[in-house]
DNA sequence: GTTGAGCGTT
């Protein structure tokens, strides 16, 4: 069979995209959640039933109805549809409402194309929703961009959704955080990384972003370059990476070792399995173990540390961003006064395209020197792995926490 | 070959 396209949307009423199927007739879930970032599967409305039907998923492989695909739209399925535990949906529209208040922040964006404008930026992110503030970080000398900025929403549930999903900008991947100086104590990093051993180099981030999210939602999927066979995943939810560690799972038929992610820099706090109460400090970290189900509800938590009340402190970061926010406005506009296209002092051309992941001097500078082993074909390797045995494996949630 | 980049003149 021939490859052939059939029609999705995002909803039984949109306005469907075509794409492609394999040559065997299937479509790759990758190839669906490549357009719809976070898709899980696909369902359809059946012109015999008139109910929603489900689409065949086997290991990321969506088979056609027995029909073929014809000319239905497909609908994209998201882990939010999924029917979850009561508890979870408690939680998780408990954790929305608290949202609903809560105060957006400048959001760093890696990765950007040395040639990308504020209005390249502006333009793009405004699809996701109002937005207030957007930067390009730039050499003070040459004016050249260094490949990162800042962009701020009105709502906290754009900037959640922007957060949650990866971009492309004018032809790049590009990644949305809170940059790091925004990590304020009422979300620490708890352990909700995992450490993935084992990779193969077949393995993309999307992959394992699909294979996780079984368990539970995947905030992030790192996979170091050049290839090192690791990788990490972070979940929403502490708990769910607690109960993945010691497992040795099967990712496109390769068994995976999941062990805990140990902290990459800093961040010290770390005796793992030790003690937890050893004193107040102030750092902080430990406070939630407020536990069950919440996740990233631990907010209004422990202040008690400081003299100032959690409102002022609000009110204050409110009064500093917002005045960042009119200032990225003005230089915004005036860049657009000025001329077509890129903010002032154009010239930004020299070294657009060739751009490889890394603004200034980093270890991998020399990347080919790294490259070396294999020269292909590690077949013979990952084979090995198949046969030891991959059992259960699944069930061993509540291992040592929470409760 | 089992532990990850880069973070903000204002």
């Amino acid at each position: 069979m021939a490859e052939v396209y059939i029609r999705v949307a995002e909803e039984e009423n949109e306005e469907p995209m075509e794409i492609p199927s394999e040559d065997d007739g299937t479509v790759l879930l990758s190839t669906v959640s490549a357009q719809f970032p976070g898709a899980c599967g696909l369902r359809f409305r059946s012109p015999v039933s008139q109910c929603m039907r489900g689409v065949r998923l086997v290991e990321g492989i969506l088979h056609a109805p027995e029909t073929g695909w014809g000319n239905l739209v497909y609908v994209v399925n998201y882990p939010k549809d999924n029917k979850r535990k009561m508890e979870e949906i408690d939680a998780s529209s408990a954790v929305k409402m608290k949202r609903g208040d809560m105060k957006t922040s400048d959001l760093i964006v890696l990765g950007l194309p040395w040639k990308t404008s504020e209005q390249d930026l502006k333009d793009y992110f405004g699809t996701f929703g109002e937005v207030i503030m957007v930067q390009v970080k730039r050499d003070a000398k040459t004016g050249n961009s260094k490949g990162f900025g800042f962009v701020r929403f009105t709502e906290y549930e754009v900037q959640d959704k922007v957060v949650q999903q990866r971009h492309m900008i004018d032809g790049r991947w590009c990644d949305c955080k809170l940059p790091n100086s925004k990590q304020g104590p009422d979300e620490p990093m708890r352990c909700r990384k995992v450490f993935v051993g084992r990779c193969t180099e077949d393995m993309t981030t999307d992959d394992l972003r699909q294979f996780f999210m079984q368990y539970g939602e995947v905030t992030d999927v790192f996979i170091p370059k050049p290839f090192r066979a690791f990788a990490f995943v972070t979940f929403a939810d502490d708990q769910v990476a607690a109960s993945l560690c010691g497992e040795d799972l099967i990712v496109k038929g390769v068994s995976v070792h999941i062990s805990n992610a140990e902290p990459k820099h800093g961040n010290r706090m770390n005796d793992r399995a030790g003690r937890f109460g050893n004193g107040f400090g102030a750092q902080s970290f430990g406070s939630s173990r407020s536990g069950l189900g919440s996740s990233t509800n631990s907010n209004l938590a422990n202040f008690g540390s400081f003299s100032l009340s959690p409102a002022m402190m609000a009110a204050a970061q409110a009064a500093l961003q917002s005045s960042w926010g009119m200032m990225g406005m003005l230089a915004n506009q005036q860049g657009q006064t000025s001329t077509t296209g890129s903010t002032a002092t154009g010239t930004t051309s020299s070294r657009d395209q060739s751009q490889t992941f890394s603004t200034g001097n980093s270890n991998y500078g020399t990347s080919s020197a790294g490259l070396g082993w294999g020269t292909g074909s590690n077949s013979t390797t990952s084979g090995s792995g198949f046969s030891t045995g991959f059992g259960s494996s699944m069930e061993s949630k509540s291992s040592g926490w929470g409760m």
